[in-house]
DNA sequence: GAAAACGGAAACCGATCGGTTTACTGTGAG
DNA sequence: CTCACAGTAAACCGATCGGTTTCCGTTTTC
């Protein structure tokens, strides 16, 4: 049952679920209830509500790139690794309920990018375009790092397009990320010489 | 001076500033107090804070679309005006202070696809996909309602990029909208024969 | 078995939330 | 002059905000 883990690992999950479903605005003492933590408890484990804001976002990481990201044991080619995040993303929104990648989501919510969560959020959006630039590398590329800087960018975008307008994606933006691999020469199935 | 305009024109300029710069959680009685306006007239010139989101985020529209789309009175080629608005976006981020699409901001802060606010933001995103694809149905493209979405996912990734990064874009979102134009056969100076 | 630490329930704090109401001021129309 | 209206200021409502504190039961530790 959901009491058998740490006090601080319920209220992370239930922060992550919760900030992310009700926006960070969400009042503390819904928070801890949905936890089943005490205030007294949580603000003896987190300094300040947006301590837990940035600790749990950063602890949602490692899951949400899981869930996007193909593993290494996924021999295909660079593009087809890329465009697998793609694909994930479009089951994301399909599968409903889906309100945007959530770092990006809080960063909007937070507006000031010094709030501890929005450094988070940098930071992880960073991981994203860090793998397309590998990917991207081993595909040898002309010029990994714009294109890898304009994956995420369409990315986000179909993220944006997901939220406003609450409908399935139907592809588009694996559809774009191909057009703009195409472009810069990333076939299926090449690898760079070496 | 500012009371010079009508209570209704000061509470929607105060609350389109209030609610894009502080997201739609800022208080009523702020909101109030920075419009000059008292909370009883407020209250019988909007139904509820909804309401005021909804029409506040519509009344800035025709202001945000004068300051990204070219207007008809520049006749330079299709692909040409489309690039506008992404080098119009580029200025806006460097000028700083800015904060995203309003109409993206707003519909992720609200969650909720069907508040009125919501409503509003998808009316205005599509208004730019549909600025997209008449240029370029000028410019003869051959699957123009595909592209139109792809640039809007463009321009809205972009603004990702520069909320979470509090950073100039350095006109990645126009290189990313050439190279997508590009990859259309859209060319400089083109128009559809007729 | 005693002591100490853990942690939940709930009261409490001043401030603010969205929204309503009362009281008062200015202003224009008849 | 008077009446009606528009609009502000401010009190008021119950609820909730982030955060602290008190109380008490349970578990761990020696």
């Amino acid at each position: 049952m959901s009491t058998s883990a740490t006090p601080r690992e319920r209220l992370l999950d239930a922060a992550g679920e919760l900030f992310y479903r009700d926006g960070v605005n969400i009042g503390v003492d819904a928070l801890c209830k949905a936890a089943g933590v005490s205030k007294k408890s949580m603000y003896q484990l987190f300094r300040s509500k947006d301590e837990l804001i940035a600790e749990s976002l950063a602890s949602r990481g490692p899951a949400y790139q899981l869930l996007l990201h193909p593993g290494p044991e996924d021999d295909r080619s660079p593009r087809e690794r890329i465009l697998t995040v793609f694909e994930r993303q479009d089951e994301l929104v399909a599968s409903g309920n889906y309100l945007g990648c959530p770092y990006v989501s809080t960063a909007v919510e937070l507006k000031n990018p010094e709030h501890p969560g929005s450094v988070v959020a940098r930071h992880f959006k960073q991981q994203l375009t860090d793998f397309f630039h590998r990917e991207l590398v081993k595909a040898g590329a002309e010029d990994p790092s714009t294109l890898a800087i304009q994956l995420t960018m369409v990315f986000d975008g179909a993220n944006a397009r997901a939220v406003v307008r609450a409908q399935p994606l139907g592809g588009i933006g694996a559809v774009t990320a191909a057009a703009l691999l195409d472009a810069a020469g990333v076939h299926a199935g090449e690898f760079a010489l070496n």
